[in-house]
Parts: structure tokens; sequence; C-alpha cells
RNA sequence: GCCGGAGUGGCGGAACUGGUAGACGCGCCGGAUUCAAAAUCCGGUUCUGGCAACAGAGUGUGGGUUCGAGUCCCACCUCCGGCACCA
């Protein structure tokens, strides 16, 4: 008899058409069960997908179809994050417009979802770039508006001479675009704002209440937000004796030490500060001039070359400031370590507790006074730790703790300050100069200025026929776009020709997959959904896009739209996707990128790797680092190629077995061979023991004890597979451990009907513990073993305690901490009892021999510990 | 510099609560099958010594706690990620 053949190519789409037939994961919100929100974040639509998104989207499918077995109401949605710049870049490229690029893509990636298959709920697909999504998000934007949470200001922006385009602070990696990798260009451009800085507080105590997040993420946010407490006092512009500046300026400093005010030997200005004119002194007039001049003209690549040295550069004003706390003028500098963005833009300086102004103090001579004791043995330097106040007065003995207090309470006193709590972080600038995003919905009029787009005229539709030419945005380029007429007074105005960040679109998204196509922002189903309970995505967006994404849960909680203050209890970040990268080296120095699949790998006969040659000539190349996947590094795999050569189940088996999820994953061709190996050696054992008929009718309390022991291995495979993939998230050992027993199974050969019944039901836990990972094979695999109904929707298999209990347990016997022996004993038995068994064996009784038991201990069913002297 | 995370066979990784280090997979070695090869199946595979039984060593380094440490404590080294003049 010939047993049908492992097909993946001819199996796996004819699951796909059946699950697509029987609509098998519409999700409703009537439907039985506890709810459960799977998410995947969004992809953008670059053209194909990676092995990232493989990665990411396995993740996502497995514990989504894990929880919808379990009998839950299971929503996993999928859409595409489809503005941004990258179409912009590809239509110049192609001549094509980037709407036409985009949707060509999300065509072509939804089929290679389709064709790995990812149990999603196609019915609820966003795509960020339709008016009939962007529209809800304008209309947010102009609520936001009206109540002062959105906002518009000159701001010195960072610009992408390349891009042509503003970047947020996050977009700029050492003072580069993240995109182009040029050098970031400072501007002033008026800005639309989002105030998240109002619920900076809100947003970094709800990390305490998030348990379900890694703690790498909590803490990046929170340093983020970078919260300091400290007080913030006014000091007066006076001359060298303390004279008052007659025109009573007064400058205003923020700092988190008020207890060092005494050691305040000078201050500064950040070179952007608005007094820096009117207090500088005629003497000094030309060297403030010039080195403001020149602290505006340098780039963010020349300021990082100082940062963190020793050098730090400044001017004096010629003017002073009266230190309240000792009565006496200090010196006022102007000094581009000052930002002007963060506090005040203007520091009391006490080089003695602080490093910058220590640097500061000595390469520009100024004095310096300790006003925190060291300690004995401390060689110099700013201390900035801990200790007793000195050279303080009225603080002298407390310490740091008690004198902030104390000091901050006399500020408050005088009326000269106040506690003050500062963040890091900033606003969220909305606006970006290019076309293929969002418009804002505003209109410019001479009379009433700057006007919300009335509620009725939304969406402000983005035209997608247009020429795309170059870098100037096609909206900005044509007057007739932003012609219209003041929805407020009828005169004629301008709109609004900047469009948002694509950062709005991803902040939202996941509430919309709940109410897809409702006639407003959202509706209760929302409610239903909300939260999710697992977020999966990566690393990268930590910050930006999670905190966004936090942010924005909470302006539609105010505008009454969800319930709850987290968006997603759980988060899963996903590590990278990473291989071996191989390279040729010209004469001249030159590098050439070889990518992994047109290399084969040369081993010695221990195994190990002795070198690489090019499939194509023969001759050997250079082995470089594993890194991840790059196009720069050539060192991508085309998941598109694995899947047409394994199929799909062998892609999510290997990407899911190969390493933890929050692990770096390497791609390595053996490995997916592996995979493969073994699913064709589970089709073919089920077939085996298909051939013979159906088993049925197994009695658990008629076994003998090889047909109890694999039915014990059973259910411990399914406990801890159970385990791993509700609680662990360890995929790696599921898998791991359902092999394992399949190598048990192998083994197993009893055609007794009792056998026969043991093997059907071990099966039948092996094909329903693998479905979250690799569908397909297990549906077949599922019908094989006699089953109608679709898997997908079967129970997952549920533990038999009885099943597990052993008849024997191993004891390993140490002496003196080391392993001497194994006993089969059987469970509970007593000390006395084991260590007689123990004494029994011939390799212990030789350690033990001749010496004296000092200490015997004993842990029940695992291990006796003879100690000897 | 600061904040996270990680260092375990030839490789990816396992060991969850202090209790058998190396599960599972890859690779490699040997065997079966084959005219031969691929594929498949069976066996072996941390290192050292030994025919073997077994013994010794062993989880980045050095110390410590413990009957017992990959796991806990102290000091250090290396790598990866994030932030970086934030007062």
């Amino acid at each position: 008899m010939t047993l049908p053949e492992y097909q993946p190519q001819e199996i796996e789409p004819l699951i796909q058409q059946r699950w697509e037939r029987e609509q098998a994961f519409l999700a409703d919100e009537d439907a039985a069960g506890e709810k459960y929100y799977c998410l995947s974040m969004l992809p953008y639509p670059s053209g194909a997908l990676h092995m990232g998104h493989v990665r990411n989207y396995t993740i996502g499918d497995v514990i989504s179809r894990f929880h919808r077995m379990c009998g839950r109401n299971v929503l996993q949605p999928m859409g595409w994050d489809a503005f941004g710049l990258p179409a912009e870049n590809a239509a110049i490229k192609n001549k094509t417009a980037p709407a036409a690029w985009t949707y060509a893509n999300i065509e072509h990636m939804r089929d290679q979802l389709r064709r790995l298959g990812f149990a999603y709920d196609w019915t609820r697909e966003v795509t960020t770039c339709r008016p009939e999504y962007y529209r809800w998000e304008q209309l947010m934007f102009t609520r936001l508006m009206r109540q002062g949470l959105a906002y518009r200001k000159d701001a010195e922006v960072n610009w992408d001479p390349v891009d042509q385009t503003v970047l947020a602070n996050e977009q700029v990696v050492d003072g580069r675009g993240w995109r182009s990798g040029a050098v970031v260009e400072r501007r002033t451009i008026p800005q639309w704002f989002l105030r998240i800085t109002e619920y900076a507080d809100e947003l970094l105590e709800g990390l305490d209440r998030l348990e379900g997040w890694p703690d790498s993420v909590k803490t990046m946010q929170r340093n983020w937000i970078g919260r300091s407490e400290g007080a913030e006092f006014r000091m007066a512009v006076c001359d060298a004796d303390g004279a008052l500046d007659p025109a009573g300026h007064e400058v205003a400093v923020f700092t988190t030490r008020p207890d060092t005010a005494f050691g305040m030997t000078y201050a500064v200005l950040a070179p952007e500060h608005p007094l820096v004119d009117r207090v500088t002194t005629p003497e000094q007039a030309e060297a403030v001039t010039r080195f403001v001049a020149d602290a505006g003209a340098a780039s963010e690549a020349d300021r990082l070359d100082v940062q963190g040295g020793m050098e730090k550069r400044g001017v004096f004003t010629g003017a002073y400031l009266l230190n309240p706390f000792t009565g006496k003028a200090v010196p006022l500098y102007i000094a581009d370590y000052v930002l002007m963005a963060y506090g005040t833009g203007a520091i009391m300086a006490v080089p003695g507790q602080d490093e910058r102004d220590w640097d500061f103090a000595q390469s520009h001579g100024l004095p310096i006074v300790r006003t925190v004791q060291p300690p004995e043995d401390w060689e110099g330097g700013p201390w900035t730790e801990d200790g007793p106040a000195i050279n303080s007065e009225w603080l002298n003995g407390l310490d740091v703790t008690e004198a902030k207090q104390k000091a901050i309470e006399w500020l408050e006193a005088e009326g000269i300050g106040e506690r003050r709590v500062n963040f890091r972080l900033r606003d969220w600038g909305v606006s970006r100069q290019r076309y293929w995003g969002c418009p804002i919905p505003v209109i410019y009029c001479p009379e009433c200025g700057a006007v919300p787009v009335p509620e009725a005229d939304l969406p402000v539709v983005l035209p997608e026929d247009v020429r795309f030419m170059g870098v100037q945005s096609p909206i900005k380029a044509d007057p007739e776009w932003r012609k219209t007429t003041c929805p407020e007074c009828g005169a004629a105005a301008e709109r609004e020709t900047d469009t948002f960040d694509t950062f709005m679109e991803s902040s939202w998204y996941y509430a919309r997959y709940c109410s897809p196509d409702a006639e407003a922002q959202l509706d209760e189903r929302a409610r239903y959904w909300l939260p999710v309970d697992q977020y999966i995505g990566g690393i990268e967006h930590a910050i930006l896009h999670l905190m966004y994404f936090r942010f924005y849960h909470r302006l539609m909680r105010d505008a009454g739209l969800v319930d709850g203050d987290e968006p997603a209890t759980n988060l899963l970040c996903q590590g990278m996707v990473v291989a071996d990268t191989f390279f040729r080296e010209d004469p001249d120095g030159e590098i050439h990128w070889i990518n992994p699949a047109d290399i084969d790998i040369e081993r010695d006969d221990k195994g190990q790797v002795s070198g690489a040659v090019h499939r194509g000539d023969g001759q050997p190349v250079q082995i470089g680092a594993v890194e991840k996947m790059s196009k720069s590094k050539n060192n991508g795999i085309d998941p598109q190629g694995l899947v047409d050569r394994y199929g799909a189940d062998t892609v999510r088996l290997f990407s899911m077995f190969a390493a933890p999820p929050d692990q770096s994953l390497e791609w390595s061709e053996s490995g997916v061979e592996g995979a493969s190996r073994f699913l064709r050696r589970l089709w073919n054992q089920v077939n085996a023991h298909a051939a013979c008929g159906v088993a049925e009718g197994l009695d658990p309390e008629a076994l003998n004890d090889q047909q109890r022991e694999i039915r014990r291995r059973v259910h411990d495979a399914i406990a801890k597979v159970s385990d791993d993939i509700r609680r662990r998230y360890t995929f790696n050992t599921a898998i791991a451990a359902v092999m394992e027993l399949c190598n048990h199974l192998a083994r197993f050969e009893d055609s007794s009907p009792n056998g026969r019944a043991v093997m059907q039901e071990a099966w039948e836990a092996v094909v329903r513990l693998l479905n979250p990972i690799t569908p397909h094979i297990c549906e077949v695999l599922w019908q094989t073993l006699g089953h109608q109904g679709p898997l997908c929707s079967t129970s997952w298999p549920e533990v038999d305690d009885a099943a597990r209990v052993r008849q024997q347990v191993t004891l390993v016997v140490q002496v003196n901490g080391k392993v001497r022996g194994r006993v089969e004993v059987p469970p509970g038995l007593d000390e006395a009892a084991a260590r007689e068994r123990a004494l029994a064996e011939e390799n212990v009784q030789r350690h033990v021999d001749g010496k004296t038991v000092r200490k015997v201990i004993h842990v029940p069913d695992k291990l006796l510990n003879i100690v000897v002297a």
C-alpha cells in the first residue's frame, strides 16, 4: 500500500480556500466566549513581505489560533500603514503616483499574507490612506484644536535637506535624517503640535500598571518622558557690584539641585535665549554676537562632536545675576551646553556639584565652591552624590534631600521661586511638508486666522491622481487646491498644505479595526474589543509609536470614544531576524556583499565551519558577522522563495522554533530543512497510523506499562505546550516538546486495540498542539485521523491528570553533591527507604564506603544527597 | 557616561521555584539501504583519560553563600540594544 506524499504546495492553497469559504476567522461581537483581541503591528506596504513581517505575524497567528481553540472569541485583524515617504521616492523613481504604487503593493502583500495562512478577519482590513479612514483622524484633530490640545507655533525644526521635510526629534539619529542619512539643518517654520506634555505625568504613571509590558520598553519610555523634580527661581540682572539693572530684567532658572545654590559661581543662558541681546553689555556685544551666530550656524553634527567632552564653549555677557541665597553677584555667560528647549533655557552653574559646570569652570577660570561634603578619599572633581551640606549657611549639615526641601521652602517664602517638575518629553510636532499623508484640516483666513475645517466639510481629501515629479508636494504646487473660503466669515482663504506625521494614523488604527465601517470614528464595538489583549511588534517602536499609541488612546478616552486608560494590556516585542554575511574585497578595497542564498558552507570533519564558497563560481568568499537582515549587507532572505520551496507551514515552524520570540532569530537554510523534515515525518507517521483504520475505544484502566508510559508523555506534552504558549510565550520549547513526543511515538510499536487507541489519542493531541503553528498540515491530518469538521475551531486538547501519574520515578543519588547513581523508585518513597535503595547501588556504596555519613538531604521523588566525610 | 538585556557543546538554543547541565533542532561521525549518489531509516556526538565500568574537568573571569549554584550575593570583563550637554 502506498501512502500519500506530503506536498505542501498542493494542500496549503486548498486549506486556505476552505477557511475563506467557511469564513473561519470572522470576528463577531455576539459570539460566545470571552473576547480576545490579538494585534500585530500593521505593516508599511513597502512592496514585499520580509522575514521580520513573517516572524511578527506568525507569533500573532499562533497566539490567536491558540486562544480560538481555547474557546475565546478572537479578533485578529490586519491593515496597512499606507502613507509615508517611501511611496513618494518610489513614485519619482518609477514615474507613477504614490497612491498607485501603494495600492499595488498592498495587493501583492495581501496575497503573500494569505499564502502564509494567517487567520485574519479580512472584512476589517484598514488602509490608512483612504479618506474613509483618515477623515476621523481629521475630525479628532479639529476637536483637539478647539480644546487647545492642538496648537500652532513657530518652531525650530529639524530640516532634512535631502527629503525636504521636517523631522521629529525621534527621526534624527546622530544628527542625521533617519531615512536619508543627510546632516540635519535647523529652520524655523510654523508647525502644528499636539500637547502630549499635558499627559506626561499620566503616561509615566501608567507604566507602573502595565504588568504585561516588557521592562525594557517601560524603562525606555520612562527615560524618554524624563521627569525631574526641582525648583524654578528668578534672579535679578545686576552689575559686578550687585547694583540692579535699571531695566529690571530677571532670569529664571530651573534646577534639580536647589540645595547647592550657595555654590553657584556663575550662571548661563542658552544662545537662543530671548534675554541675550537685552542683558549683554556694550563691551561684550561683539564677542556675544559672534558666539551666538556661530552656535546658530553649527549643525547638529558639529555640536555632537563637542558633546560630552571637556571642551565647553561659551562667552561672558558682561552682565551679572544676583544670587538670592548669598546676595552676591555672579557672572552671566552664554554657552551652547545649555539648551533652550529644556527647562527655562538658563541655569545656575554649580561646578562643585555638576560635571558640565565643572568642565566649563575649568576652561573659563571660574571659581569652584563645594556645597556638599565629598567622602574623605574623594580625589577631586565634581561630587554629585549625597552628603552633608557645607558652605551653605542655614543648610549646613543637612543631607541632600532635606536641604532641597528647605531651599525650596525658602524660595517660596521669599516669593522668588517655586517647586517645579520638568519633563524631557516635548510636544508632538505633527506637521510634515510632504504630499503623501493625511491633509491637516485647517483653513487660514486673513481675518479669522487658523480655522478648523467644519465636520460637515470633512474629509479634506488628498488628490491621488497627481503628477508627482519631485520633492515638491503636488498640493503645494497646485494653487487651485489650496483655494477655499473661510468657514467662519466666508472670505477668500487658503488651506493648510502640510500633512500629518504618519505616526498619527498608526496611533489609533487598533481601535478602528473594532468598528471598521462605523459612520463615526468608533462605535460600541470598540468598547467590547478594547483594550488589545496582546500586541506584537518590533522593539524599534518602543518609544515613538508606543508612546503616541498610549497618548492617542487617552485622547480618545477623554473624547468619550473608548474606556480604560491603556490601549494594550500585553506587549510582546519580537527580536530581529539576523543572518550570516559574506563578502569579497576588490583590489581597490571595495566590498561586495554576497547573499547567503548563493553561498555553500564548507566544514571540517568535526563539523566546524572552515570556509565558504560562492555557488556561482565555486571560489572562496570571506565570512562576515551575523547581522540584521538588510539591503546594505545583502543578507536578506526573501520569505516568498522559502514559501515556494518549502511551504508556509515549514517557514512558520522554523521561525517559531529557532529562538524564543523576544531574541534575535538566526536564519539558517539547514534549520529550515530540519523543520521541513519534521513535518514530512509527521505526515508519514500519521498516515501510516490511519492506514490501518481509525482506532477507537481507549480504556485507560486496561493499559500495559508501555501504553501507560506513552499516554503519560502525551498528557505531559499537552500540559507543557499549553503553558509555553499561554504563559511563557516560548514557542520554541513548545515545539521541542512535541518533537520529543513524536520521537517516542515513532519508537512505539503496538498493533493491539489498546495500543492503537493510545496512538490515536496521541496523534490527535499532536495535531491539535501543532495547529496554531502549522495549521495547514494539521487540518489535513485531522481529516486523516477521521474527523470532518475544521480543526481551526476544534477545542484545544485537555490534560488528563490521571494519565500523568507515574508508577516509577527516577531518584538521583548524589554523594557530596556529585551524581553517583540513579534508582527507579515508586513515587512518594520516604527518606529511610530511599536511603536504603540508594545505598544498595554499587557505585554509591563505593563512594560512601569507609566514610561517616554526616547528613542526608532528601528531595522526595527527585534527589537524595548523601554527605560523607 | 547613564539605563536596559545577554554571555552555556562545532552552531541555534534548553534547563520555569537553588536539585540529573546540554532537552529539541542543525552540523558532524558510524551503520543500513543503493551499482552509485541524493533522499530515508538506525546508532553515536561537551571535553580529557579509559576497551569498558567509570573517573576528572566543565555554563565569560575572580571570589562568596549552600549538602548542592548556569540559577543567589560581591567585584570585574566582553557583546548587543536604547538614551546621551535634559541642569
